[in-house]
DNA sequence: CCAAATTACTTCGCACGG
DNA sequence: CTGCCCGTGCGAAGTAAT
């Protein structure tokens, strides 16, 4: 097995900096301290990308703009353009479409290539890896790193290993305990904040640490996440490539950050049919209906709680779910300032093997045809020609929530 | 008035039925 | 009838990733 990971470096940053030079921007923002952030005044102040320059003045992704300011003052902002960060990423999957038809696609800016068959055409995976790399930066005007390893694991670590425009090995145990072994575990995939605070107690800092700890130990601390980061530690991860095709979506949510916080029931529901129309058409363009409806809440002190309603049957018309998600606020509001609100989606079925239930007084024909002809006015004419009128007359856009929506898949299929 | 949005998977507590 | 144990299924919360 060989397997390439490609990774845009920075890319919401870098993309945005290829396209303002294009544009005749007369300067590269990844030369100077600068990142992407949606606009502090509806709230959304976090820094999504930085310049490696930003970077140098301590400023995280996650982190507030309030704080990133003040710590460097000059920091360029620029908001993001999801339209364009899906043309960039379709841009470089061509490019890699033309060594291997085995692509997972795995968020807008990453990509697991499985090159094992490739060799014979292309040469020894390294080699073509920097072949791929400089293509796409000559070609594309973004920086990529790729990592080559025997299984996506390592492959996507060796990625990490040293940034930007580099391609890196981590193909045997020799590479692994020497590349791998010295880092802090926290730099391994699926250790995360929680998981690093529970190893520190058992005195376990470095990956290699945990790589050669006790595995019942890690159980009893972590359960199956402890068996699991203990194989990842030791390279272990017999995961497949998988093109998105054949990965079937689990579940879709759409949530949003209210402009202001909401007091009132009546004016949550204005939100919460937003949020409804637009999963609910993402729904049907999947082809598929749900049987678990579910709402989550941030109240303004964040803290936040969801509720949930498993269906007796599958639906995917708008107005049907809204009923249920107007319930379960209801059921689960506390009353206080609302902050966020979000509507997702799961349990799923394929539309068209769907069977109508001799229970089912809930799916009328008329309303398929609405929600039918909603979609095609909404694909034909844009997201915005035509809405509840409800919405008229207020400055709250009909459909809420969420970034776009590419073909792929955020996270899906890395365990086994 | 600092703290996004989306998805997947696990764990834990609880209710229910026997 | 009550207490108890156990499996199961569900819902909420937690963890992780980009």
């Amino acid at each position: 097995m060989r397997i390439l990971h490609v990774d845009s470096n920075s890319a919401y940053l870098s993309w945005t900096a290829a396209d303002l030079l294009e544009k005749g921007y007369p300067l590269d923002i990844r030369t100077v301290p600068s990142a992407i952030a949606e606009d502090p005044d509806n709230r959304h102040g976090i820094i999504l990308a930085k310049s490696i320059p930003a970077k140098a003045y301590k400023i995280g992704t996650g982190e507030s703009l309030f704080e990133a300011r003040q710590r460097c003052p000059g920091l360029l902002v620029f908001p993001p353009d999801y339209d364009l960060y899906l043309a960039c990423s379709d841009a470089m999957y061509d490019i890699l479409y033309q060594y291997s038809p085995l692509i997972q696609r795995y968020s807008v800016d990453e990509c697991f290539v499985d090159f094992s068959a490739c060799e014979e055409r292309f040469g020894p995976a390294e080699e073509a890896a920097v072949e791929i790399k400089n293509r796409i930066r000559d070609e594309l005007g973004f920086t990529v790193n790729i990592g080559v390893g025997p299984n996506k694991l390592l492959a996507k670590m060796a990625g990490e290993l040293s940034k930007p425009d580099k391609v890196h090995t981590l193909l045997d145990r020799r590479e692994l305990e020497e590349k791998l072994w010295p880092l802090p575990v926290g730099e391994l995939f699926m250790v995360g904040r929680a998981s690093v605070r529970k190893l520190e107690k058992i005195n376990i800092r470095t990956i290699g640490d945990l790589a050669r700890a006790d595995r019942a130990l890690l159980r009893s601390l972590l359960k199956s996440h402890g068996q699991l980061i203990w194989e990842y530690a030791n390279g272990i991860d017999c995961d497949r490539v998988i093109p998105n095709g054949e990965i079937l979506q689990k579940g879709l949510s759409n949530s949003m950050t209210l402009p202001a916080d909401v007091l009132s029931r009546l004016e949550a529901e204005q939100y919460l049919l937003s949020l409804t129309d637009r999963v609910a058409g993402r729904l049907r363009r999947q082809g598929c209906k749900a049987s678990l409806v579910g709402v989550s809440v941030k109240a303004a002190s964040f803290l936040r709680y969801t509720h949930q309603i498993r269906l007796p049957f599958f639906t995917d018309d708008t107005t049907t779910i809204y009923r249920y998600v107007c319930r379960l606020f209801e059921e689960c509001w506390k009353g206080e300032p609302v902050r966020q609100l979000g509507v997702r989606l799961s349990e799923f079925v394929r539309a068209d093997e769907f069977q109508l239930s001799v229970f089912d007084f809930e799916k009328l024909p008329e309303d398929e045809a609405l929600n039918r002809v909603v979609d095609q006015i909404r694909a034909r004419f844009g997201q915005t020609a035509i809405y509840r009128g409800t919405f008229a007359n207020t400055d709250l856009k009909p459909l809420e929530g969420g970034v776009n929506d590419g073909n792929y898949m955020m996270m899906g299929g890395y365990k086994l």
